[in-house]
DNA sequence: GCGCGCCTTCGACAATAGCTTAAAGCATTT
DNA sequence: AAATGCTTTAAGCTATTGTCGAAGGCGCGC
């Protein structure tokens, strides 16, 4: 059970474990459900039983459906060493159970730059650096910045698969998200809310847009229904714009 | 059985049991979130007990402590029980745990058609019906549709609370999305690829422009990358637009 | 105070899970 | 053919669940 504490004290890798604990449960052969998920961490009974320190006919009992009804315990513990194992070769299946996780060679394109502050910049110092105007959401500039992701917004949207797109946010939303090589503004204010649809309301904490002189109203207009301070560099070449985010420390 | 069987036929269901159930599972007290879920769904122990078939006592024992660890069996019972009068008494709790189905007064307003079809109709005569030329996806004019959405689209990317997205596609993608009031046609296409971002892939088979007479050249691009057949309705009047499609059988 | 409903506790028993070891089956490799 | 590894089957035993009904506690309304 200390192990089990250990194992998913981090959310995601509980949420994973909830999920199949869950499909084996309201399975109406629990057994089988087990069997599945087993094979597809890749691992025998004999290493499965190891970790859970049984022996292998306990989980060939449940497999052949000689034992139909495992208890919690059994089957928390059954997840818990699944999961365990995979951390320890590496973590490749569960990487696969969590794609979105994994970079795409076209999101390394796209993505420019990308960086996480040791310490907090507030929106207004961020801004300095960048020589950017807040044209949305005057009142965040105080607001503390943890990090940035500078995107070429025509490769974001030409190139990128969607299911890359929430690794934008890295480590945090608490970012600004640069949009580089911006024609109008409006775009990149409709990707931002429409990839809050199923990110359960994640955005960034400023989006900057560069490349553009004067930001559609429609753009303008999200940002502020949304509340997403909004900001214009005045910088035109992409370089100088990436040397001064690096020159933040 | 069979009525759990019946009860987790719909994959939404069954998505929330499994995540009801997992939770449960993996708890280190499952009689606790037994008895969390339980009194999330408003439900009483004699209620409960009654809709499993088995005495008050039972349930008490696993929320006291006395039983520590249920088994799959019981745990699936349970759990379908819970959603089995949540349903007999109008899904209220359900609802809640999937909001993301629930329609906000926005996203009525947004909405200004939608339907299901009872048969399937191709690409090529729904084109037909609202006077659409196809300019993206040439190759799927047979593809069947199941039905259609139409929205505003300026009311969707300034009215409509992000979460409320998903439920454009209403019971399947295997839909034409239609967008109303287009300027360029580069929005709605940027909003449906972003969307995708946290929803597994999904995406309507068809999108619709209206209002625009040429679509954006990088709305062209993101339709043909993401192979997404994109029409162009020849209609001006939205209400006409309406009509047409409502008269399709 | 009484009745009612919900919850808890408790004793008890049947059924089954949890688990072992040994043997057998099967496929692959040496 | 023998060795190896994985899986299954079987017998058997202990521990625990699943379940009951009776009794008691508590809060609320009349």
């Amino acid at each position: 059970m200390g192990q089990g504490a250990d194992v998913l004290s981090d959310p995601a890798l509980r949420e994973i474990a909830s999920k199949i604990a869950g499909e084996i449960i309201i399975s109406d052969k629990p057994g089988l459900e087990m069997k599945k998920w087993r094979e597809r961490f890749g691992l025998t009974q004999v290493e499965v039983a190891a970790l859970m320190g049984v022996s292998a006919s306990v989980l060939s009992d449940y497999e052949s459906g000689r034992r139909k009804s495992p208890g919690a315990r059994f089957v928390s513990r059954f997840v818990r060493s699944l999961i365990l194992r995979d951390i320890e070769r590496g973590g490749i299946v569960l990487s696969g159970l969590r794609r979105i996780l994994l970079g795409s060679e076209s999101l390394k394109q796209a993505v420019l730059d990308m960086r996480e502050f040791s310490i907090p910049i507030t929106i207004a110092r961020f801004c300095e650096y960048i020589s950017a105007d807040l044209v949305v959401g005057a009142a965040h500039m105080s607001t503390p910045l943890l990090g940035y992701t500078v995107v070429d917004s025509i490769k974001l949207v030409l190139d990128v698969p969607s299911y890359d797109y929430v690794k934008l946010y890295g480590a945090t939303t608490q970012r600004a998200a640069i949009f580089t090589r911006v024609t109008y503004g409006r775009s990149p204010m409709v990707a931002v809310k429409s990839m809050q649809a199923g990110m359960g309301g994640l955005r960034p904490a400023l989006v900057v847009l560069h490349g553009v002189k004067k930001v559609d109203e429609l753009g303008l207009e999200i940002a502020r229904r949304e509340n997403i301070p909004l900001a214009v560099t005045r910088i035109e070449d992409v370089n100088e714009l990436i040397d001064r985010l690096r020159s933040i420390k």
